[in-house]
RNA sequence: GCGGGGAUGGCCCAGUGGUACGGCGGCAGCCUGCUAAGCUGUUUCUCUAUGAGAGCGAGGGUUCGAAUCCCUCUCCCCGCGCCA
């Protein structure tokens, strides 16, 4: 949720901030309109209060002194009459403006390219060696602005989907036998090394100042709105039937949600949390998107990143995320570059968003693994999440960003450690202590 | 799931129908020959702000008036049951 009183005193600058987004004005001008209606009725009402706690004063001694009462009663009761009208039509115009006002997008970071479209989204940098096959080299030198360091290969590598396959890692099939499209059963070795990716992304982000949490996997709406956002509510959630209850989609949210109606002292912050939860997402705006294999599942695992601090923090902390998100990448061997995001491409919630994407040598793509952001304190506003100062208390900053997404990171190490015959896969060296094996092989 | 007890400001705690007591901590000031002690004030949210309103787990109800009485819900504690 954005600041009422900021908004009200800067119009202008939320104004622009949608404009750069790519978002129309109308709810800032409904906003504004309701907002007006809403202080004129709370106005009224605070009158009409005031003058029933008079009366209701005077009752008391009244009655004390043993005086008759009725008269001020009657009074108190016509206004109370009044007080529930005008209540009654400040509930409705009160849920509307706070309606209006979660749809009001967060004020962008200033160094934020202006555009729309992923086109637009800047390159900042790449890094590593990537194996390229001659027919993508174009797409690869257009993604890198010609600063990728590569590789040529002659031939492609083994999609991961059909590697999985032979390899007797992944059974989508009998999956989708069970619980439909985009579900999987991971075997064997390949099970093996989610594990033990897993641990290696708790100890790497242990030893970064990460406290590692395992956060319930089902929340209440209450939290969960304030959490993210509505798009989110439409397009990823999973309901339990019959309960107030959602699957999280990704640890963010428990975790965020973990400290709201909070007051931190200012020497707690920064907190830093590695989350590891399960993901359940309906990916319902995906259709025909990624549907073979274990690339764009309804169920994965994640490591996460997330830090509460001081706003004037935030944008330290958003370099310390996506450095950490790169160095656990570059430990692991992947080739990748970082992105910018344009401000169109930006959620309400982020005022900057870093992504992580790693070059998949046998889709001959960059795809994103990693995405990076600050929530400023709009996150922070809605879940009521505080610290003290000595002005009083102000809301703190929410940053977060992936630490492994295990299945993405699955299939990144199917595609770039295979082996030429494709008839085994080799472990990244950083994971083999974890691991015990250094190879997965054919069965 | 059943029975009993509970939830009050950053924290602790009092309060059985008349508008939230006290302590601790934090902040500001005063005093003091100075890492201490003492004294005073302050401490949440909202509004068109020298003022007013709201706020006692959440939401309803009764009443002129509710932290207090009634109903529904959430969470915590104790006991019983069930259970990986």
């Amino acid at each position: 949720m954005i600041d009422v009183k900021l908004l009200r005193e800067t119009p202008d600058v939320f104004y622009e901030n949608c404009r750069m987004r790519g978002f129309g004005k109308d709810e800032l001008d409904r906003f504004f309109e309701l907002d007006s209606t809403w202080r004129e009725n709370l106005k009224a009402i605070n009158d009409l209060k005031r003058e029933k706690n008079e009366i209701t004063r005077s009752i008391a001694s009244a009655v004390k002194s043993g005086s008759s009462v009725n008269d001020q009663k009657t009074r108190v009761n016509e206004i109370n009459g009044k007080i529930r009208e005008h209540e009654e039509r400040q509930g409705n115009v009160e849920k509307e403006r706070e309606r209006v006002l979660s749809l009001i997008p967060n004020l962008i970071h200033k160094d934020v390219v202006e555009g729309k479209g992923d086109d637009q989204n800047r390159f900042m940098r790449f890094w590593g060696n990537a194996q390229v096959h001659r027919e993508d080299q174009e797409e690869f030198n257009l993604r890198t602005e010609g600063k990728g360091k590569f590789t040529s290969i002659g031939s492609r590598p083994i999609s991961h989907v059909d590697l999985e396959e032979s390899l007797g890692l992944v059974d989508v099939e009998r999956a989708g036998k069970i619980s439909g499209a985009r579900f999987f059963y991971i075997k064997g070795r390949l099970m093996k090394l989610e594990l033990a990716l897993i641990n290696y992304a708790i100890d790497f982000f242990s030893e970064r100042a990460f406290t590692p949490v395992e956060p319930p996997y089902m929340m209440r709406y209450d939290p969960m709105s304030k959490a993210t956002d509505i798009e989110t509510f439409k397009e990823s959630l999973y309901k339990i039937e019959g309960e107030d209850l959602y699957l999280i989609s990704t640890s963010e949210h428990p975790i965020a949600a973990m400290l709201s109606d909070e007051i931190l002292m200012p020497e707690e912050l920064p907190i830093r949390v590695a989350g590891f939860s399960p993901c359940f997402r309906r990916e319902a705006g995906a259709h025909g998107k990624d549907t073979k294999g274990i690339f764009r599942v309804h169920q994965f695992n994640k490591v996460e990143q997330f830090i509460f601090c001081k706003p004037e923090d935030s944008w330290d902390f958003l370099e310390e995320l996506i450095n950490n998100a790169e160095a656990i990448i570059q430990s692991l061997g992947l080739s990748y570059r970082v992105i910018d995001f344009c401000s169109g491409e930006l959620s309400r919630l982020n005022a900057r968003k870093y992504d992580l994407e790693v070059w998949f040598p046998a889709q001959g793509k960059f795809r994103e693994v990693i995405s990076a952001s600050n929530n400023t304190d709009f996150q922070a506003r809605s879940l009521n999440i505080r610290y003290r100062t000595k002005e009083g208390n102000r809301f703190i900053a929410t940053l977060n960003s992936t630490g492994i997404a295990v299945q993405r990171i699955l299939v990144a190490i199917m595609e770039n450690f295979q082996s030429e015959d494709g008839k085994e896969i080799r472990i990244p060296e950083a994971l083999i202590p974890y691991t015990g094996f250094d190879r997965i092989t054919t069965p």
